[in-house]
Parts: C-alpha cells; structure tokens; sequence
DNA sequence: TAACCTTTGTACCGAACGGTACAGAATCAT
DNA sequence: ATGATTCTGTACCGTTCGGTACAAAGGTTA
C-alpha cells in the first residue's frame, strides 16, 4: 500500500498543531485522522500508545528543538549577549512571531499537566536555568539572573496569551522586543 | 424535593474550579454532577443551555468580580498608586498566591476561544486599559503607560503558567512583587 | 386538603469517544 | 518470483459524551 508518510516523524509536526489548536483532550482521533489522512490503523502503527504516544513525540520534539536552538547556545556561546539575542530570535521563529501559542505552556495549565507533569517542569526549569548562565555570564549575580530569567520566561509567556485573546500578534513582537531589551541594552546599569 | 443549593449562583464558584481545573473540554457534565452533586435534571434546569451556560454564568461572574475589585479601583481611586496597590492585592488573593490558574487565559489558548472570543478579548482589554489610565495619572504618557500595562498583564499570566509548571507558587508571589515594584517605586525614574 | 410550581433523580437517546482486530495491499530483501 | 515485513483501511468493541424526557418529590399558596 502506498504510504502518504515516509517516516512517523513527519507526522509529528502535524499532530503539534492540531493539540495547540484544540488541547491534549480536545483533539480526538477524528480530528487527527481528517488532518493527517491517516486512518487509524497507521496511527496506531506509528503510535502504539495512542494520543498519549503522540502527545509524548510531540513534546520530545520540541524539547529537543529548544535544546538545540535555544537552550544550548544560551549555555555555550562564546558571547552571551549573542547567545541570548539567538534566544529571542529563535523564539519568536518558534512561535511564528506571536501566531502560535506554546503547546507546553498550554499543557501546564488544566489537568492534562498530570500526564505530562515532569516534561513540563523540566522544559520551563531547563530553559530559566540557561538563560540566568547566560546573563550571570553577562555580570548579573545568580539571583539577578535567575530573577530576570524567570520575568522574561513570564514575559513570553504570557505575552503569547494576550496576543491570542486579542487576535493581535503585534501584542506579542513588541513585549520580546522590551524583554529583548532588558535582558541587554540595560545589562550593566545595574 | 429538599434543595441543594437555594440559587444558582452558588453553582458558579464550583463549576468555576471545575473548569479550571479540566478547561472546557475536559469539563465532562459526569465530573460536573460528582463534584456539585446534582444531576443532570438539576443542572439543566439551573443552566438551560447546558455546558456553555455554565461557562457563561462562570467568566460572567469573573468579569464582575475584576470590574468591582481591580478594574474600577483602577480608573476610579482618587489616588492611583493606590489603585495600582490594590489591584496587586486583589490579583494576588484571587490568584489564591499563585495556586489558582487564570480561566480566561486557558480559554483564550486553545479552539475553545472561539466559543468565548468576545468575551476573553473584552477581559484582557479592560485591565490593560485601566491599568494604563491609572499609570497615565502618576505620570506616564499615553503609550508607556500602555507598554507598561502590557508587560504587567504579560507578567502575571506568565507567571501563573510558570507557577504551575514547576507546583511552585512562590515563582508567582515573586513575579508579581517585581511587577508591582515596576509600576509604583520607580514610576517617576522615567 | 388540594392545586400549584420548583427542584430533583433516573432512564434513556444518538453520536462520538479512544482503542483493538485483522485482512489485505504495498514494499522490500532475498 | 517469493516470502516476510511494513503499512493501511474498515469494521467493530465497550464506554462516555452532551443533552432530553419525564415522573415523582419537595415546598408554597389557597
């Protein structure tokens, strides 16, 4: 039989959208097989476990696209200014500048959470974790930094949710942009 | 039949948790009827128009409590830094320090915005505003007292997301010291 | 008591849910 | 060419979904 996906890979994107669109309980396996045109015998080849399965590949991915683009240069760039600006704007490419929400950020809030609970805290921590190196490496002492890191974590994510309650993108492009700013035009005017 | 609840308003803080609690989706009516402990027949006759009534009669009611507590203190208090202080206050307590999550910034994520579209936009908006009003009355111009308002509204909800994705609801009480700081102690640094 | 009207629980509806079974088609290695 | 493997669609499972129907049980008024 013809298989419309070489690899259960390309279909990962494709089920990340679709729980950012509807949640982890809002998407039902008809959504899923109406948008991948897959029935489910495919996506339960591919997925085994089910939703959660798919779910489960999904956050993976984005962890592991967070690491690379974002966490990683934030810990190891020569320049930490240049690892942060990296930062920002990896995110807001990431968040297709402010017309996509943040699938984990959406799974920590109702109780899809339990499910998910040590994905979710270890994205948030890793990413607060890399950004307060790099601005500690910036000269902040660890508090500072971890304070900062945590209000621009904040910052994200809640511009992401107001931008989305106004169906205004431009809410969200300008908070990074302040954000952006904070976290280094005013770096040593502390 | 001896009843439960003398009014139906005494359903709405319960059904409020509840949504908070599994969003909207997740809100079956068979959790719905366990936690309040009335059938069906009763709920349906408290709520006509079913799970969406009640979710109606739930941002209705926390669209009053913000008008009361935080939205009309802001435009109105004589002195607005006190406006400010009180609207940090009552975040705070309804927020219950950070344990609770913000049910309009869950609806406003996933497809269950299009349901409550006008209502989640006009919520957002009339805090930003008023607390834009009373920045402009200790000073502020027009647009920095809106950047400023944005990035306040921004934090909080970030910080509720972040608050819960790591159980901690200090991460929150942090935030919103900080938050407050920006908005009263260093208003005429600017 | 008798006639209400409000509130309640239960039974039930068709539809959709997540998940399984499985046969057969396409592909690949030999 | 042949056999094994990978992939796919369909039919079906039991359960739960949101919602309706309705009769009986309270309270209220006369």
């Amino acid at each position: 039989m013809a298989r419309k996906f070489s690899e259960r890979r390309d279909l990962v994107p494709i089920l990340g959208e679709l729980f950012r669109e509807h949640g982890f309980a809002g998407t039902s396996l008809s959504i899923i097989t109406a948008r991948t045109g897959l029935g489910k015998g495919s996506l339960y080849h591919f997925f085994p476990d089910g939703k959660q399965g798919m779910a489960d590949a999904v956050l993976d991915d984005v962890a592991t696209w967070f690491e690379d683009e974002v966490f990683t240069p934030l810990r190891e760039s020569r320049d930490p200014a240049a690892g942060i600006e990296r930062m920002f704007e990896a995110t807001v490419r990431f968040f297709q500048s402010g017309r996509r929400i943040c699938l984990v950020g959406t799974f920590a809030l109702d109780d899809t959470r339990d499910r998910f609970a040590s994905i979710v805290q270890g994205y948030f921590a890793a990413w607060r974790d890399a950004l307060a190196t790099a601005l500690r490496r910036r000269g902040y002492t660890g508090a500072a930094a971890r304070e900062i890191a945590e209000d621009i974590l904040a910052g994200i994510q809640g511009a992401l949710v107001l931008a989305r309650s106004q169906d205004d993108p431009q809410i969200f492009m300008r908070a990074v942009q302040r954000l952006r700013n904070r976290a280094l035009v005013t770096a040593y005017a502390d």
